[in-house]
DNA sequence: CTTGACTATATAGTTACTATATACCTTAAA
DNA sequence: TTTAAGGTATATAGTAACTATATAGTCAAG
């Protein structure tokens, strides 16, 4: 007959097959996932061939992040019916994933962009710009609220972030409204907001930026910022414009960028109006 | 001035915001990685809102898969540029994650398919077909290699596979000379081979199947296949066939599918010639 | 007959949580 | 006023899935 009948293959063979480290197949055998084929009287364990494709598929439910336990339970009652159920469910899940990946890279595209645009900012400039058409995820109104009722609606906007997968990756920027501000209050916001490049359609809470701006940066923590306000308000002056309805406050440098708070940037960003 | 100065958030308050275990948030502060704004007397932590977004970034790195330790090296030395930097890494990171789930996805999708077709078949059924043009890639030779030698092809094949990404989640197959099969050595392979349905131009190693071929089921273990062949000979002879240069065996239903050995299920397809 | 490269087991360490036990603090009801 | 519910804290142990280490047995080559 054959030459052959059965190779096996060592555990520091099949383990190299595997790629993976040689205490993981032990662990997986003293686990029983997955025992070599054979066993000679000295212990040395022998894999064969077809264990490589039942490992690999292993490496696939692991891969998809299924837990050994869990993989082990599939193992316990195997049938082909249940293998497909199984595949099903599985696909259904990558697909998931895929889909948070997507939006994983789209968080990460924003972060360079606007990383690579502060980069090249002057923050002492200030400029007028008109903006077109901005779309913004807004909160509700936390203008003088309590610290309970803040702590609620930063809650509810968050979570309307994560549930609506609006979570963009820009920062979250807050909005103060015109009497606030004139009236030295620059941190009695009246909402919270994240940018929307792609708005999905169907979803409310969508606040259109859109008209001429002043823009001017704070460097420094938010106690110094009426300094730069005030600067602000200087040059809306000279240039003839007044103040419009709202004032919007994004950080362009923050905790996961600068060490220190004095190095924080803010860009801060006034609605005006050209005097008549 | 404002009557909001700073808003803060407890510890539980901010987990929940982040949707994480307030002890991990705790476990966080102890390594260091995210520590709270503000500890009062009583040790009670309290978050800044600030301190969302950098949760946010924390959340995202570990989602391309940075441990907390690589995490906390680069928190260590935060800059516009390094941020930049990383952010490109990851974003590559995030590529490969993609393609990966991309094959994934395709491995399950040939289960599915082929567990699908095997619910059809009726495995005491012999045909013969006609096969389109199909793509294998092939192990190098192993007929009559020693044990060594064959371990070492196998892990090539293997290793091949996985370099060149050419485990489409189709069996490992084996093809067997006629020679060798005609004289009873069902199992001295001349070659592994891994359906490609997708092929890769630029890559060697490709034979393709193509003519008439006559398939039939084996149930049970390898050591009782000679019945299978035997009948699958008579029926070849009965319809005046003769046996063409190569055999292919590969599992239908495997360890992962069925418990029991005595319930795999080998499909044997011959390369056949109609007599003249 | 020893050396080097393998095998084995047993046990401890690692990462990133997660759960539990205990104690303290605050407010709201009995 | 006390007490119960619900929060906070620390300290410690447990978990999953490895991974490393220490010790010892096996084997083939020189």
């Amino acid at each position: 007959m054959s030459n052959r009948k059965i190779k096996y293959f060592t555990t520091g063979e099949f383990a190299k097959l595997c790629k993976v480290n040689k205490q993981t197949l032990i662990y997986y055998d003293q686990i029983g996932l997955l025992s070599p084929a054979m066993k000679d009287d000295k212990d040395y364990r022998y894999y064969s061939i077809a264990q490589y494709d039942y490992y690999s598929v292993i490496e696939l439910l692991k891969a998809v992040g299924m837990s050994l336990k869990e993989i082990q339970t599939y193992m316990a009652d195997k049938s082909p019916d249940n293998f497909l159920q199984l595949m099903q469910q599985q696909k259904e899940v990558v697909e998931k994933k895929r889909q948070e990946l997507r939006m994983i890279e789209n968080m990460i595209d924003v972060k360079i962009l606007s990383t690579e645009e502060a980069l090249h900012l002057d923050f002492d400039s200030i400029t007028i710009q008109h903006f077109p058409e901005e779309i913004l995820y807004l909160s509700e109104n936390i203008e003088d609220t309590s610290e309970e009722q803040f702590v609620e609606a930063v809650s509810d906007f968050i979570d309307e972030l994560y549930r609506s997968q609006l979570d963009t990756g820009y920062p979250i920027g807050a909005i103060t409204k015109r009497e606030q501000v004139l009236s030295g209050n620059y941190d009695n916001y009246s909402f919270l907001y994240m940018e929307q490049p792609f708005p999905r359609k169907g979803h409310s809470y969508f606040k259109t930026l859109e008209g001429e701006v002043i823009i001017g940066y704070h460097v420094g923590t938010a106690s110094s910022i009426e300094q730069t306000y005030k600067r602000l308000f200087s040059y809306m002056d000279e240039h003839h414009y007044r103040l419009g309805q709202y004032v919007y406050e994004e950080y362009v440098y923050d905790a996961f960028i600068r060490n220190n708070e004095a190095e924080y940037v803010t860009k801060i960003m006034l609605e005006v109006e050209k005097e008549v």
